[in-house]
DNA sequence: CTGGGTCGTGAAAACGTTATACCAACAGAA
DNA sequence: TTCTGTTGGTATAACGTTTTCACGACCCAG
């Protein structure tokens, strides 16, 4: 598995017949060497001859930058947290940094753990992908005192700077839809009643139904959590109302896929009965039953915009956070919307 | 954002009044060192004052040790794979490592940006999920040239050592199933024809039909890719088969959303027309229409596993690589297998 | 032919660890 | 007293970079 040791800048440096640091400043680039064009060249040749990498460690010592970036996720296996995860990683590569990822509720049982990534030098910047457990802003806000850190998904917060998507806008966007169609009474299900995400896509909701005029009920305000399970809870005690909104506005796609089919185990149907819409889209939804019409938003683009913020230090900006507005929210309407 | 430098050894050195070796040689707990309690008691409280965190370039460097796995996957969004990724995570954080994500296609196609991230020494071992792409065994087998590199999920393959599930059994188990609720006409839906998984659920389910002597018609054996668009491909054309099986093996859950689909789109009820049971469950299982009947395999032990062998750099396993059948594949039964 | 300014390159220190070798002090034995 | 061994440490040299500074050679002006 192994051959010999990976060669250095001096056996580099020795078959090209020069010195250690001339190999040193013309493989980095150095602006200001004045070198004979025949030398640059003895030594580009000797590198790639002896296939030659810069050991990381090394640099990074003298340096003091890793050329790493720490993502940490509540969840991996959440597909709304994967793209986000792509578009950091698609981000890193492409300033040559690596991507280092961890999960929350691991570092949040294991201070020593905790303490040491962000600590160790080994990462230069932290993406905090917040799940609104309680160890949330406490572990955010202490990463920030040692390293350039945002929140993704979420607005500053606990004095950490944050990034986040047009939730308001979307919401908004998926409500007209449905008002578009001529309903009128229409439920939220939403996630995780203290995340950022579930209060500002409810926001958005408020907003669409009173410019409208339109009447909001507490009773079909429902928010628990941001999983399947829940979204089937949710539908359930929707339907015990004893009225019925006709659509259904919910703020997450995963959460629709158990709101779809707590309404198909009550024989509601969709969009016969009820229309329903839900922010995000994922390889599944099209495939459901019926397939989802949903609100596109650029979670790629969320990841790589947070990347970039951490790589350039530029953290604070406008009040509220950086919002990505670039592409704009966008409706795919797909089979659970309709005319009530 | 930042505080004054971190504190290093010499800094604990100078608060403890101890040299620095002694008190790195007390902190990582070296065994052959005496010294006297009091003393070491000094040390560990200097330490801890300062809240001293050793960096890790530099002990990198010294011991030409990185601390770090890099698992390499071909796309973070298909759940199985997020499974794999939560159990390397989990086993790299269980042993003080930690976990660096890169994705194959990216490698594949910057191939400067893969020699570095296996030759720079930023991490001891690499975890390949491999795609059966064609870069793929390539690139693997350049990574085994560098590091202890293991397949995940596959037979050792061109000289690179592998681990996998027991997709024979899991495959055979399923079939066992369908033939136990009377079915006969049995047909098959794989992934990418290519790929070791496929081959090895293709000849499990071979298998168990011919123990229990039941034809296999080739055109009901159909293997595309591993998406659910394929999914919906494969069940398209097996449909358009003169004579259609009474049930289908689908070699992987996300495939199987698919297949559902098509099925529904060409009004064939699941199970009442069709039995439809696949490998590997995830969170979205339960919810579909109807819940998917899976078989259940350790894909967390699987990552879980492969971080450990490859940081014992025991790689080479018995005759066709690691083999986890600890827990045993199980049959999880839903709503998508009845009787023919 | 002396002096100052480039041009091309090299020497050396530093980054924070760990490992090896060594040493001072003291005890007990001869 | 001198020798030997143990106890409790310290000094130092790496690891592979990057960066600062210095230096020899050459050129041209005075």
């Amino acid at each position: 598995m192994k051959g010999r040791r990976a060669p250095g800048l001096s056996a580099v440096a020795e078959r090209a017949g020069v010195s250690v640091s001339l190999v040193s400043r013309i493989l980095t680039g150095d602006a200001t060497l004045r070198v004979r064009d025949d030398t640059r060249q003895r030594v580009i040749q000797a590198a790639e001859e002896l296939k030659y990498v810069p050991h990381v460690s090394a640099r990074a010592l003298r340096l003091a930058k890793a050329g790493a970036i720490g993502l940490v996720v509540q969840d991996v296996s959440n597909p709304i947290h994967a793209e986000i995860i792509r578009g950091a990683q698609l981000a890193t590569a492409a300033h040559g940094q690596v991507l280092l990822l961890a999960d929350s509720p691991e570092l949040a049982s294991n201070a020593q753990a905790f303490d040491r990534l962000i600590g160790e030098g080994r990462i230069d910047g932290l993406l905090w992908q917040s799940s609104g457990l309680d160890f949330d802003d406490e572990l955010a806000s202490r990463a920030a005192g040692h390293l350039p850190t945002i929140l993704v998904n979420n607005r500053p917060r606990a004095g950490v700077p944050g990034i986040r998507l047009a939730d308001e806008e979307a919401a908004a966007l998926a409500v007209e839809h449905l008002i578009e169609l001529g309903h009128r009474d229409i439920g939220f299900v939403g996630g995780r009643a203290v995340t950022d995400i579930s209060v500002r896509r409810l926001a958005g909701f408020r907003e669409a139904m009173d410019r409208h005029g339109l009447p909001i009920r507490p009773e079909w305000i429902i928010a628990q959590e941001w999983d399947a399970a829940a979204g089937h809870a949710a539908m359930t005690s929707l339907l015990a109302c004893p009225r019925l909104p006709t659509a259904v506005f919910v703020a997450n796609v995963v959460v629709a896929v158990g709101a779809l089919a707590a309404a198909r185990e009550h024989g509601v149907g969709v969009p016969g009965d009820l229309s329903m819409i839900a922010v995000h889209d994922a390889w599944f939804v099209e495939h459901g039953a019926p397939p989802l019409t949903t609100v596109l938003l650029p979670l790629r683009e969320l990841g790589r915009r947070a990347v970039e913020l951490v790589l350039g230090d530029d953290l604070d900006g406008p009040e509220g956070g950086h919002l990505i507005t670039d592409p704009p929210p966008r409706l795919v309407v797909r089979g659970s919307t309709g005319r009530p």
